[in-house]
DNA sequence: TATAAAAAATGATAAAGGTCAGACTTGAAG
DNA sequence: CTTCAAGTCTGACCTTTATCATTTTTTATA
């Protein structure tokens, strides 16, 4: 269940900056403030589900997750991950129907919650910020083609090495150079949309070949430009 | 290349109800069709193309598209359906990226031009018209999220199935009862995600069963409800 | 730290679907 | 109407990837 804990303040919250919050006057963040409320969330916690209704959007202050859907045989599908100063649900909010994904933390995570209310309110008297908004839900639709047309013309070999240059892009690396999010295989093999056992056989192809070291979950990406060759990957 | 036709007038265009600019007052509809320039485009004809920039928006009066990005064997992904009504580009204007997708007619096809300075315009002066603005990019990251879950987890028989109900239900049927668009096997394979022969051998499968009618390109659905299991479609 | 449960790894096998080659059909353009 | 190119169809074959069974390892927790 949810704990509360001390909930931060928008004011001098250090993710505001880089977000689509950034755009918002002081008094409309001192808005944000006094309406929203804050959870944690413990490792592997569903913060909510496909086809639900969310009265708001959260806002991740600290933690990472995974969003996914669940197939017509109730295998999960990774749509994408969220991460500290994320937004996560705010399609839901915004094109007023049903979640079309689930989210769950891959770590304990705090998000603060913000009303439908309280987000309508600033979009309607901030012309920014509601452009903010828009640039960033269309923004996502691009990256959906990308995945789109990855998952149909790439094999697994392709997307799995293009699955961990984008681990690497979002969540980056700890002190000893792994990827920073802790997946299981079947978590990686949901991502890019194959057979666990597919995905393991194919870290350990690009261990032998010296792409990647692999302790446990961890994943120390070792030869990025021959990964982007392989994953056919030009940014 | 591009024919100007007599110009549709937004004021009396039948599309306006049922489209995003139903939200619009009179005054910002006759800005519109003071500024908007109109095209015909022929059968086969390319709209534009993915990783270019346009400067405007395209309302699409009559005909049909196809919106498909190019994977990296230079195969092309169709990723959606456009028609009378709908507007294309929209994504890449109020994203300020380049196109994410080409576009491309299916028949001839007149589209109205809106540019960016209009559109934003109305967006800034009309807050319901930019939330239904918001609303449709929403709808279709939600459509997209699906996509991806089908690309990812069903078979290609399965994912056939339901390529057909989308057409039935995307362009409708004829005075004969066939789907309205006539694409060819090529491209049919290019929204499944599969190869030209294996569309083409579900096919006939399908009309063996007697699941569907073929006569040509002409493609007749018979029976949607066994369709809708084979696809494993719940609505 | 003992123990169970979950996750990872590996091999054998099977199925799905892609590729290639060739024949046939259709439709557009001269 | 003829001709040619594009599109459709079919069969054979091969590659990729999924599935299943089993073992080993890791992780969580009593």
């Amino acid at each position: 269940m949810k704990k509360k804990f001390e909930m931060p303040s928008c004011s001098n919250c250090d993710h505001r900056s880089k977000s689509i919050f950034s755009q918002l006057k002081p008094e409309e963040i001192e808005s944000l403030d006094d309406s929203k409320g804050c959870n944690v969330f413990k490792k592997g916690q569903i913060v909510f589900q496909e086809g639900n209704r969310l009265s708001g959007i959260f806002c991740i202050f600290k933690g990472k997750l995974k969003m996914y859907k669940t197939g017509p045989e109730g295998k999960e599908q990774i749509i994408r991950f969220a991460k500290e100063g994320d937004i996560i649900g705010y399609r839901a909010a915004l094109s007023d129907e049903p979640l079309s994904v689930s989210a769950a933390t891959l770590e304990e995570t705090s998000a603060c919650f913000i009303p439908k209310r309280v987000l309508f309110e600033a979009l309607a008297s901030n012309q920014k910020f509601s452009f903010k908004m828009m640039e960033m839900a269309c923004h996502e639709i691009g990256e959906a083609n990308k995945i789109i047309t990855n998952l149909a013309q790439k094999s697994v070999r392709e997307r799995l090495a293009e699955v961990l240059l984008i681990l690497q892009t979002t969540f980056g690396e700890d002190e000893d150079g792994n990827l920073d999010v802790k997946l299981t295989r079947e978590e990686i093999s949901s991502v890019v949309g194959t057979a666990t056992e597919s995905v393991i056989r194919l870290l350990s192809e690009f261990k032998k070949d010296q792409l990647i070291e692999l302790n446990g979950k961890k994943i120390h990406i070792l030869e990025h430009r021959k990964l982007a060759e392989i994953g056919n990957v030009y940014d």
